[in-house]
DNA sequence: CTGAAAGCGCTAACAT
DNA sequence: ATGTTAGCGCTTTCAG
């Protein structure tokens, strides 16, 4: 019966027509859960993140179920805050949820910790944009030194030199990598670090908001460019700006990262950079997928980005 | 051993310590699987829902997972496309997900032959704002009528009198309550129905474009205000018009039907509908869980919607 | 109150 | 090539 219903060699064409005519007429659906009790599989993969923007979240689920529509393993959502300050709970919360293997998006997929307990306890993963140990698991690498040093180019080609930059949360290595993108294009373009205005910030909308308005408040010549380190930011920077009178991009240039939905519905539209998310997440399913076959480690993909050049960037004024 | 971890009674407490601490020690892990064997439980309910919008998803998870924190259960994510055309296959594909139940969103959680299978196989359900049949299922209700009537009303009382709908998908019951809605309010300040442009759309920001290219496109005077029966249409719309030269709101009034992230980021902000999409989930997600306990069906909730007056709308020109 | 044993529905190994 | 049997790790009897 298993052995038809499984597709093995083996079965005589009779028969296996026979068993499946009766389980079709039966209804009959295994029991996926007493399967996985003896194969050793629950035939699920879990897919987690740390309240990341809508938009991302939505790609990268896309992406993990586009690769799964096949197959018969399914999608569990598990998110969690604060995994840098919680690992061991984290992988013990992964590990009740008798998953086959997991798919981590930032930032739980630069930590080593988190690696680390999940290879003890052998359950393969797949990681989205890691910035260090690359060839750990199934992961899509995108380059984000580069991307946010052609974004800060573009600004400086224009001719901006009074730079303010806002932070991403401080736990994901995105951030600090695209910090280090910004840094190199300013060296490269005269730009004292210590001229350049740092506000933190946590990816958020709100966050974003609260570093414009500290930069306005600010004494000294106002900057003529501010980079956030994602698109949110970015909108709620252009929000304060604009309340405080500032045209974008006539009196401000704004660059934002990741291409999210509102960076095309806000005027002026946002110039930032395109992070493929659902095609990262698509083949970090791939490759995790691979390892669950048993096959060896997949190579890295390094996915391609975009500077993505519209409406919110000018030469600055004078 | 099991009665000790499953926090029975009639154990005595020496040897309830001494389990707790070996089990502790050893990190033991309890098989959800094996569990799930004997106890006809996958401790996995599902959320299924047909391409909405990024927000309406994201809203949707949190609501479902917020109730889930802590319990047991999994959240598994189906999206199927096309319900209402292959509803067979939906329950067929819900039933080899080995789920204790779902949590049905639109337009599935208005397919009477859904829940009817669903009943015949012995699934229970949650339902998101469905719009017939409030006894079956654990439902969480939204007047949709009486939100669009309202919105419509807002913009009858500014004094508009040609207007525009964008409708959403047809499939969804919710679309007809709000093009009822709408009607209401209409009849009750003698606005002719055949007086208002009705445009087809699907709830998404390209088909809210489309709706509003053919509302410019057509001859005669140009309406003054257009319902969209989502956000993402409307703010599809606006980028449309705004395309056109028209200004909004002085040009034209908009609203949407969602409160959206986007609704708040783009400019003017959008008047549009709040439905509490987090709290529906959560809602219907108690109920379900009260059902798989073994409860009575619970009561239907009826949730408040709340009109967002904003910067879209405002009184015609002249 | 606690230990031992019998399955839950399936697959894998073992016979035939 | 096909029928048969022993568990997978747990809960639920049933004894003690």
């Amino acid at each position: 019966m298993s052995r038809v219903l499984n597709d093995e060699p083996f079965v005589k064409d009779a028969l296996r027509e026979k068993v499946k005519a009766v389980a079709k007429d039966l209804k009959y659906q295994p029991n996926i859960t007493a399967k996985g009790l003896i194969t050793r599989r629950s035939y699920m993969i879990g897919l987690t993140y740390e309240r990341p923007s809508p938009s991302y979240v939505v790609e990268l689920q896309r992406g993990v179920l586009e690769r799964l529509a096949d197959e018969r393993f399914r999608m569990v959502i598990l998110p969690f805050s604060d995994v840098t300050a919680r690992i061991d709970d984290f992988v013990a919360f992964l590990r009740a949820a008798a998953l086959d293997g997991v798919v981590l998006a930032p930032p739980a997929s630069d930590q080593t910790d988190v690696l680390d307990q999940l290879d003890a306890v052998g359950m393969p993963y797949g990681r989205i944009a890691p910035q260090s140990e690359p060839a750990r698991g199934a992961c899509s690498l995108l380059d984000d030194i580069a991307a946010a040093r052609e974004v800060a180019e573009h600004l400086l080609g224009l001719g901006h030199r009074r730079l303010a930059v806002i932070l991403g949360d401080a736990t994901h290595a995105a951030s600090t990598a695209r910090s280090q993108g910004y840094a190199q294009a300013f060296a490269a373009h005269g730009v004292a670090m210590d001229s350049v205005i740092v506000e933190p910030g946590d990816f958020t909308f709100a966050s974003g908001e609260a570093a414009m308005a500290r930069i306005l408040a600010r004494s000294g010549p106002r900057p003529t460019a501010v980079l956030a380190q994602n698109d949110d930011m970015a909108v709620g920077a252009i929000t304060v700006a604009r309340e405080a009178g500032l045209a974008i991009p006539d009196d401000l240039s704004v660059v934002g990262f990741d291409d999210s939905d509102i960076s095309r519905l806000i005027m002026p539209k946002l110039t930032t950079v395109r992070q493929p998310v659902f095609d990262m997440a698509l083949t970090a399913t791939d490759g995790l997928l691979k390892l669950l076959a048993g096959e060896p480690a997949p190579a890295p993909v390094l996915h391609a980005h975009e500077l993505l050049i519209r409406q919110s960037t000018a030469a600055p004024r004078g």
